[in-house]
DNA sequence: GGATATAGTTAAGCCCGTTTAACTATTAAG
DNA sequence: CTTAATAGTTAAACGGGCTTAACTATATCC
């Protein structure tokens, strides 16, 4: 086995254990919300990727604009969610959250990762600061891949 | 900042962005699969907890017994799952993942995780290697933590 | 043995997220 | 100016996932 294929099993493995721990909580945590799947996964859009059309949100999550035009309302009833006229062209809307909105994806991203401080807490301090470098160098590295906003999405039909 | 919330932080915000990477192929490659999300958990929950009961399943996804068994039907259909019965008490059936839909577990999460080889692609062999035993020693710490979980399927081959 | 509880299936009906289609408004093209 | 294309909304209809309720079968308790 090459090293290349010994880094990326070791890399799969964690995020097998880390998806199959996050989602359990995820799924449950969104069928107590009175928010649909796709509700959820547009405020994590708009939460990573900042304001967007709502032609990019229907691109992303792979529905019709209708049903993003639809699935909208309900959010910004909520006031997490705001729509407003893009001036630049006046035809499309700029879909942007709220700080309630975001207080809440970032509320719902805690709900999942409740399980890392259970990992947090067998570790040693010692082991802390050891594995430390390591994850920080992940994140700057993965931050860097495909940098956000290059492209909202493939355009699996013609676009 | 403690040491403690140094390295969850870190954690944290490594397990946000592999989610956000995560799920977006997900919830795309669920799409087009003719499988819901619940059937999809189903087989998931098959693949890291093994064979299960009707009634483990409801628990875990949170739905009626009726919703299972329904559910099953098609992957049933489909050979990804086998419904026997329990010897030990034969009331209870025994949903188990075949072969095939242990394939198609595996195959799903290689497209969840395609991002990883994009990862890796832009890391040197020197770096992989300095970050490889930091990745193995949270891999084994996080499989101690399981308390709930049972063993997964065994990794027999590789794909 | 008889009563009750548990495990699972089946069928009918409901709910709600999505699509389709028709419509408005703005921009681009000829 | 006229025509076509793009962005978005709205309403009606569809479809699928889930629940409820009725039923079978096995296990447990007295």
């Amino acid at each position: 086995m090459s090293a290349e294929d010994t880094f990326l099993t070791a890399l799969r493995e964690w995020m097998e254990a880390s998806m199959h721990r996050s989602f359990h909580a995820f799924i449950r945590h969104n069928r107590e919300s009175d928010l649909s799947l796709s509700q959820v996964n547009a405020l994590f859009r708009l939460y990573h990727h900042g304001a967007s059309s709502v032609n990019d949100l229907a691109n992303y999550l792979g529905v019709t604009m209708a049903a993003v035009s639809q699935l909208l309302d309900p959010l910004i009833d909520k006031g997490l969610v705001l729509r407003s006229e893009d001036l630049q062209d006046r035809r499309k809307k700029l879909i942007a959250l709220t700080e309630i909105g975001k207080d809440l994806v970032k509320k719902s991203m805690n709900t999942r990762h409740a399980w890392l401080s259970e990992l947090s807490g067998i570790l040693s301090d010692a082991e802390k600061e050891e594995l430390l470098p390591a994850i920080k160098f992940l994140n700057q590295r993965t931050r860097e891949l495909s940098v956000e906003g290059k492209r909202p999405c493939e355009p699996d039909s013609e676009k």
